[in-house]
DNA sequence: TCTGGGGTCCTAGGACCC
DNA sequence: TCTGGGGTCCTAGGACCC
């Protein structure tokens, strides 16, 4: 058996560990330049707030009702999840963390009759020690662990925890669940499934696989199988990630080369930090710029250069180099451009790196250097050394805005010290 | 005027091979 | 006018997730 714990609307609950005044009250975290609402308090949600509203559109409500928002905090809600997960991964012999705020922890270690108290205690336990609330959904497979859980959130004499035992419960559970809302099943399949009268989870368990196959392919006959009870899904072991992104939206568009190039420097170097950290390489990089989506009036424009790199590498510095000779390449003058990134792709471990009979660099020196600079900046600070094409290139542009920014209160040393006093 | 960021997997179709 | 058949590998784009 599965037990799939799923934290209540996380980022909110994080941000409210820090301000318990805002307990029953509507709340919202921001996305990037407190662009759209991306978690929601109980309350918020009952105002009617959806998922991905852009901030401009609700202002009128915020301002009525008092919503309280909250710029995103990552540092923080990163460092909350690790709490949350580490507590998990002691209460099980198999963890698998999915997101931020999500993992499936094996049960098979506690008795089946044991699994729903045992659930329970951890919930109560994590929101006792963390301050984070979650739900606990039991059953034979992710994809009804995911239905449990949902259950679990919404009734609360279940006190934080739903099984999906015997078969009249799955079928009960499956009959009043929308089929849209089931995991795996999307805006498109859902559109598909109900043009052909598919309205819930049961309805579709119901038909045969052939039909799943041939209406959904294969994720969709694995959903099938899923809610049919069967442990198909393979969520990964989180080992190493294939592709690492870097992007971000400006607060205005840019349209000054040397500005860009910081930016698309600092991404690079983030990435780098990222790759190196997981003992990795890669071999390939994408970089892109690009128009506002939402805007017809201007010339648009999509900026997109692969590099494939002669030897695979994790030098900041070098990767930076390819990232703006790529830039410039591109680059045209008088676009607006709104949102920038980096991906790094080709990604492998850093003990079989290919040698190249060609290769000019001196890398035992690159080497060196990075492990230096690496150094430098996990004792005094993140950003205490940086290349030069970092540096502000204009310092009085806000590139980002952040006006509901809560402290880094477990991350940062001054925080700490205040919240303790 | 203002509209997020970071991932994974699958599939169709093109390039290339014999 | 008529123009094979069967593979593999790679990539772009779609769909989905949080």
């Amino acid at each position: 058996m599965y037990g799939l714990a799923d934290c209540n609307n996380f980022f909110v609950s994080c941000e409210r560990v820090f301000r318990p005044d805002l307990e029953g009250k509507p709340v919202v975290v921001l996305s990037g330049n407190d662009g759209c609402v991306i978690s929601r308090s109980n309350e918020a949600k009952a105002l009617g707030i959806p998922m991905g509203a852009p901030l401009y559109q609700l202002r009128e409500l915020v301002e009525r009702e008092g919503v309280t928002c909250f710029s995103s905090n990552f540092s923080l809600y990163g460092d909350m999840s690790n709490r949350v997960m580490s507590i998990l991964r002691a209460h099980t012999m198999r963890f698998e963390q999915y997101s931020i705020d999500e993992a499936f922890i094996r049960l098979d270690h506690v008795p089946n009759a044991e699994q729903k108290k045992y659930c329970e205690d951890l919930v109560r336990d994590i929101r006792k020690g963390v301050g984070i609330p979650l739900s606990i959904g039991i059953a034979s497979s992710k994809t009804l662990a995911k239905i449990a859980s949902k259950y679990a959130k919404t009734y609360k004499g279940y006190r934080g925890a739903c099984a999906i035992r015997t078969d009249e419960q799955r079928r009960r559970a499956l009959s009043t669940f929308k089929i849209g809302d089931v995991w795996g099943i999307g805006r498109h399949s859902r559109a598909k499934l109900e043009s052909m009268g598919i309205e819930t989870a049961l309805d579709f368990a119901l038909k045969t696989p052939d039909f799943a196959q041939n209406v959904l392919h294969k994720p969709g006959l694995l959903t099938w199988q899923e809610l049919n009870g069967l442990d198909v899904v393979d969520v990964g072991e989180m080992s190493g990630k294939q592709s690492i992104t870097t992007s971000r939206t400006f607060a205005t568009a840019i349209t000054d080369l040397a500005l860009l190039e910081q930016q698309i420097a600092d991404f690079c170097d983030h990435c780098a930090r990222q790759l190196r950290a997981q003992h990795s390489l890669c071999s390939q990089m994408i970089v892109y710029a690009h128009t506002s989506r939402f805007r017809q009036d201007i010339e648009q424009q999509y900026l997109s250069e692969v590099v494939t790199l002669p030897v695979a590498t994790a030098s900041s510095q070098e990767l930076v180099n390819y990232a703006l000779q790529a830039l410039r390449r591109s680059y045209r003058q008088g676009i607006l451009y709104k949102k920038a990134g980096v991906i790094l792709l080709k990604i492998m471990p850093d003990n079989v790196q290919a040698q190249d009979l060609f290769d000019t660099r001196d890398r035992e020196k690159d080497k060196r250097l990075q492990v230096a600079m690496d150094k430098i900046n996990s004792l005094y600070g993140k950003r205490s050394i940086l290349l030069g094409p970092q540096l502000d290139a204009t310092k009085d542009e806000k590139v980002y805005i952040a006006e509901h920014k809560s402290p880094l209160y477990t991350t940062d040393w001054d925080s700490i010290i205040t919240v303790k006093c």
